[in-house]
DNA sequence: GTGGTCTAGACCACC
DNA sequence: GTGGTCTAGACCACA
């Protein structure tokens, strides 16, 4: 999974979202260690401070430990990994449909493009 | 439809979605007139220059006809319309099948949670 | 000779345009008189105030010759005509090599494309 | 390289203008770094605002990038950079043949008339 | 009255 | 420091 940053959006964000995904997909599972900041950074491509503050980000949300001498972890808690993934989620969905209602779509109408959709998706 | 501006994107982004969604949703229909930039700004409570560019962006988009001195109005391309509906739909269910695939949800999955959902919405 | 008004640009600024290729080119010969402004106007589907500012900025460059009371003429100066015509070419070559310089272009280099593109033109 | 500003036209125009003739040129060679809009501003003796109206512009051509926080840059597609070239000059060409056509000038008059005018120009 | 342009000046997020 | 957004207010050409 490459660093792909798009010049659009906040980097520290699209840090964020990258980190989330290796860690909700199993890239990094729960417990895990993480690489230092540093090592971090530089396979980003990016500034050691800008990828300190996506992980603080993170560490606010719960989904990363720092341990004072030894560098962070992923929490080991796999049940809030869970429900974070499934938080997400919803979150996700929600937006979208509101976004399709408010285009006017019909519950069937979007459903029936989704399942269209995801048909051509990855063969 | 009020005009709800959350301060967390552009405000003429904002404008220009809120703007589309009205035609698509046929308060305004092909080829109707619009209300001046500044009566839209006032509805807004936007400063008029704001609202220029959110109208400005609509006529690039071929979606708004300005004719120089007596205001703008809709394009009478219904058919336009219609494609331009269909276009951000797909736009929106591409980048939210996206996400969610790197969430590492797989098909059929996103499917059983939409469907899920949509229940919910609006009873 | 249809009246195309496109909304960019000022529309007296058109049918000042239009007039005067309509002349030069021998649509309206010198000396021969022109349509009334009220019945101009409705040709071109313009407002009659309009036409009038376009046919006063004619008057203005001696082209066109007011009667006070039998309307308007050309100017029976085919001299003139034939003058204005040049003026106006050399005007617009004058321009158009400004620009072409201005982009880097040399002069050889403007005259082959010129010379390329003039054989596409109408067969 | 002065700005030139003339008031028959909108300055942000001029400016875009003025730019790609400086890109097209290589004073501004592929890939290199663009001043901050507040420097082009005050070099200009223009508004920020106006000044980055026109850099947005070049953006949606594709002749610019935008570095979010640390400035701008030319496009190091230098093959986009002579595309833009050449599809500029053809308009201008188009655009100037048709003019002559409609001023009832045939072919090999307008011909003869630039290659007439261009040995005058620069000596 | 309409759209369009421009300035001045402020504020913000980001790095 | 960088780009980006927004406001307030003024001015213009046009019909």
């Amino acid at each position: 999974m490459p660093w792909e940053l798009k010049p659009d959006r906040p980097i520290y964000a699209q840090l964020v979202e990258h980190i989330v995904q290796m860690i909700l997909s199993g890239v990094y599972p729960p417990g895990s260690k993480l690489p230092s900041v540093r090592d971090l950074a530089k396979e980003a491509s990016v500034n050691p401070n800008t990828m300190q503050r996506a992980l603080a980000m993170l560490e606010e949300d719960g989904l990363i430990i720092t341990h004072r001498t030894s560098g962070r972890s992923i929490t080991e808690d796999s049940e809030m990994i869970r429900k974070t993934r499934t938080r997400i989620a919803r979150d996700q969905v929600s937006e979208f449909l509101e976004k399709m209602q408010k285009l006017g779509f019909e519950k069937e109408e979007i459903l029936s493009i989704i399942t269209e959709m995801i048909k051509e998706v990855r063969g």
